[in-house]
DNA sequence: TACATTACTTTGAAATTCAAACAAAGTAGG
DNA sequence: CCTACTTTGTTTGAATTTCAAAGTAATGTA
């Protein structure tokens, strides 16, 4: 296997490269990285407790608590009460989050169009099968 | 092209679990993610401007300076002059920073081989063509 | 030489984060 | 039931991080 370092490498910088144009989308909207980051999980998954939300963002609860207190404030989110678990609280996006979440997602699925446009029909195919697999493996 | 959604998902969801995984792997070494990041960039492309640090880390050059002072008290990284411009300043890893760097750097080669080991050998190399390809497009 | 630009640092205020303490709701064993 | 323990979310206060703006020194330009 001597192609495992480059795959390595390729996937690192695949990641940084990622995460650079995350931050410059993010600048020109007047939205924090964090709260798109979360207007972007609730979009993807749906409603969720304050708990999965901070674990999926790495934070502690505390943290969530006041970055959802934000967000409510800035109308991207607001709080429901748990169907069956008093204790829980759901997280979901209002209108204006959704809006948000399409915008952001719209933007994704451009950024996507563009770096596979190098790719023929059979390689897009194969990626979309190795990525798969690996997000299993995860 | 009814599968440019699904690659858009199936990138977001690898990136995700990438950055969850950093966390928990930062979590775990007495470091800052801040400072595992900076390590990496200067461990993959060598000693850096702090204007180049700064921007490919996406803060502004007075959040560098700090990063950078803190990371010099944890002897993570060391300052030296510019050769031919007395403006600037390069930023290198010490040889703390360069074990932490090769340790994480293991790390990323354990967690690759782990996620690509449902692909064959085929597979694996259309994978890194494709990643090469996309980064190049970036 | 004079003027603008670039690179970095400093500073002070604002935002973010965490750990710890707390309250309320659920769970399990006797 | 009851008691003890766990889970969930909030609050608090301190520490850290971040940024924008102002300052300094070196470079580029006209």
């Amino acid at each position: 296997m001597p192609h495992l370092d480059q795959l390595n490498h390729a996937i690192i910088e695949f990641y940084e490269k990622l995460s650079s144009w995350e931050h410059s989308v993010v600048k020109e909207i007047g939205v924090t990285l964090a709260h798109v980051h979360a207007v972007e999980l609730l979009g993807i998954h749906g409603a969720m407790r304050m708990k999965e939300l901070a674990m999926k963002m790495s934070v502690t609860t505390g943290t969530m608590t006041v970055q959802v207190d934000n967000m409510v404030k800035a109308d991207l989110v607001r709080r429901r009460p748990h169907d069956t678990d008093r204790r829980s609280i759901l997280v979901e996006l209002t209108e204006k989050g959704q809006q948000i979440y399409q915008n952001h997602d719209a933007l994704h699925h451009d950024l996507t169009q563009q770096i596979t446009s190098g790719l023929d029909t059979t390689q897009q195919q194969a990626l979309l099968n190795c990525l798969i697999q690996m997000n299993r493996e995860f």
